[in-house]
DNA sequence: CATTAATAAATCGCACGCGATATAAAGTGA
DNA sequence: TCACTTTATATCGCGTGCGATTTATTAATG
């Protein structure tokens, strides 16, 4: 009886809810951060900046899983905002070093209710939340360990 | 002790790792569909036709989680690979009625491999992929309940 | 020390994914 | 029946994300 094609079900598929989720996180922030004017990506670079001060943009590209064709156009507009400063390392001129503004490290304070009224929108029971942290970061770890 | 500021760490996030993952999901099945000349979204799109057969956009908006405004020209994209056929329906001619073609059906075949060559890069235990999938299911259906 | 390799950012082109809005077709009620 | 609303799809503009490539700078090697 068992279908040739089940792999190939919608219902079947792990990546697909992930996927789904993951529009939907983006989806549920906006309102939220459009009071801080960030994008979620943008979003997730502060959150590196207000724990940080001072990275370059290799970190950041690691710490966020994201490539520098992503992070490069999206500092540029953290910049025109005003929120980060960019300079050149003097001691390897192709590090380019990050910092806040005093915008940019105030907005921490106004951001503050940002993950409250997340956690909102997604109820999860303690237990699920962790084991669901757990997994994605299994996942995380499985996934980039490879490439040349 | 504890930090005022501990909910904006990014290790602390959950939705953060949701979101990662999922745009290393895209990256991961990136060559896998190269091989059938299909993008992440659209091979979801096409796992529903090959379950549905025939199917209106409205009901393919809200199977994957996505608006109108991503779907309408993703299937012109299918289209124009002849995967995809599109007519109006005659007795309401708002909806717009989604059939394969033999090249779409025949794909089906071709695509059998890719679960199984994803399943490669992210390995998960039984308990721990059911739970996932239960947990990511859980906030689709809470996050995609309200809005007028 | 000059050539080559490696590294950090940036650039290019493409495909989403979204909010907001527009268009067209059907349904509704006085 | 005719304005009014609802519904399904399409259009617009913006901001990602990515693979592939380029540029600038430093390190490595003979």
């Amino acid at each position: 009886m068992s279908d040739k094609y089940a792999s190939l079900r919608l219902k079947n598929q792990l990546c697909f809810p992930l996927y789904a989720v993951s529009n939907m996180i983006t989806r549920k922030y906006k309102p939220l951060l459009d009071e801080l004017d960030l994008t979620y990506t943008q979003y997730i670079v502060m959150m590196v900046l207000w724990e940080e001060k001072q990275v370059n943009e290799k970190f950041l590209c690691e710490a966020l899983y994201l490539k520098s064709n992503t992070v490069t156009p999206l500092l540029k507009k953290l910049q025109a905002k005003g929120y980060i400063d960019k300079t050149k390392d003097k001691a390897d001129e192709r590090n380019i070093i990050i910092t806040l503004t005093k915008k940019g490290a105030d907005l921490k304070e106004k951001a503050l209710c940002v993950p409250e009224n997340i956690a909102k929108e997604f109820w999860l029971a303690p237990e699920e939340a962790t084991e669901l942290y757990r997994i994605l970061y299994k996942m995380l770890n499985q996934g980039s360990s490879q490439n040349p």
